[in-house]
DNA sequence: CGGCATCCGGGAAGATACTG
DNA sequence: CAGTATCTTCCCGGATGCCG
């Protein structure tokens, strides 16, 4: 039997820092291991256990389910039964939850200087969705407007570029005037990796459809912050 | 005896996700217990060890060392050693180090938001200090300039507003309006908890000289977020 | 399928004591 | 002051098995 928390008040998860400061306070929250990647891949929208379980090669579903109470337990996100019939369960970011997205921001922006960053890595449709609203520049975009699809491993998901803004979520594509079909290394790879889109579709790693002058317009618009060269 | 890193190439401590995300990558580089603290002690300047375990009250003498080692490692901070005759070794955040502030930044502000937040633990010097530049509103000190001093435990700071910014060193205090002299949680009594100043004197937990005009108008300055309620 | 309980091994963190 | 050495405890990760 497992010590239940028996009161409905919300409590911290294991360890904790004896220390007022904010920052303090959120690693009490979501400072353990795996609970701010769980929050990630929930950054688009509810997912259910196997849906993070796939997004998060190397989660264990022992931990998967700890690090769900916990984060279930602080309010940061909440378990909802979807109506019949696709009676599945599903955690969800409650919108204080949805909140914590400058948190990942601040951690990519500041970690992809690092030249320990290996880009070739397993990457999920999500972190690429939410890399696009991280590293977009206004400015390279300026007059552009498209509805770009993607079809990433079964899941849909459209970005909208208009004045200067972007907009990325997990849905059917629409009116696209370009679809990626694809793995999400394989977009990372033209948008980030200066790949040529024609060099992707040769190795068969990507599909381009549509407007392909929009395409390479597309993945230009997402500039990496240089690397730290000698002492930062 | 202890394995060496002989080779002088950054390498990551501990485990780490297999992940091409930046937040992930992040987390692989600072996600372990304690390493954001420590960045967030040495974000106002260099600090010697024993500085360090002071300000971070919990830590323990070898993880101190342990994360030291791993944040010089993959290159966010390293080990000076002071020129004589005050021939201490200080370590000091390497300019990305220092750019890892916005990561502090959105956790706070994010976690100050959560009802389990207790401002009544014990604050360090350089938290109140990130924390006013972390809550600083423009909007709030238009048309304001003051130099406030603060004398936190033996140590002097100096925070300077003007033109709607804020900056906050450790340093001499020089020309200040007003100057605090006192704990960090009796300045944050007075800024987030509304404590009136008068008040805090009477208590013996605060002396305020110089300006009370300007010291009534500075703990104005910092709103903190307002707390969740149902459902985020 | 969608979890939760349990056991186990390894490793990181915490506490304390000790040394140059 | 600036760390090591040692010991214990707890968390993490993997495997297995149960139950709705």
């Amino acid at each position: 039997m497992k010590l239940e928390n028996t009161t409905n008040t919300p409590s911290l998860p294991g360890r904790s820092y004896d220390d007022a400061c904010g920052a303090a306070h959120a690693l009490n929250l979501i400072g353990e291991r795996w609970a701010i990647l769980v929050m990630r891949e929930l950054m688009l929208g509810p997912l259910r256990f196997s849906d993070l379980r796939a997004a998060l090669p190397g989660i264990s579903a022992n931990v998967l389910t700890q690090r769900l109470e916990g984060l279930g337990g602080i309010g940061a996100l909440v378990k909802r039964k979807l109506p019949p019939p696709a009676a599945a369960q599903v955690y969800e970011l409650t919108p204080w939850g949805y909140e914590a997205e400058p948190i990942m921001q601040a951690l990519g922006r500041w970690a992809t200087r690092s030249p320990l960053h290996d880009p070739t890595l397993p990457l999920s449709a999500v972190s690429l969705m939410l890399s696009f609203r991280t590293m977009f520049d206004p400015a390279r975009a300026d007059g552009f407007e498209a509805r770009i699809g993607f079809r990433l491993g079964g899941e849909d998901y459209m970005v909208r570029i208009a004045k200067g803004r972007i907009e990325a979520a997990r849905e059917a594509i629409e009116n696209a005037d370009v679809v990626f079909t694809g793995t999400p290394p394989a977009v990372a790879g033209a948008v980030y990796g200066g790949v040529k889109l024609a060099a992707l579709e040769a190795d068969g790693a990507l599909e381009v459809d549509g407007y392909r002058t929009i395409a390479n317009r597309f993945i230009t618009l997402f500039p990496l912050p240089p690397k730290i060269s000698a002492e930062g």
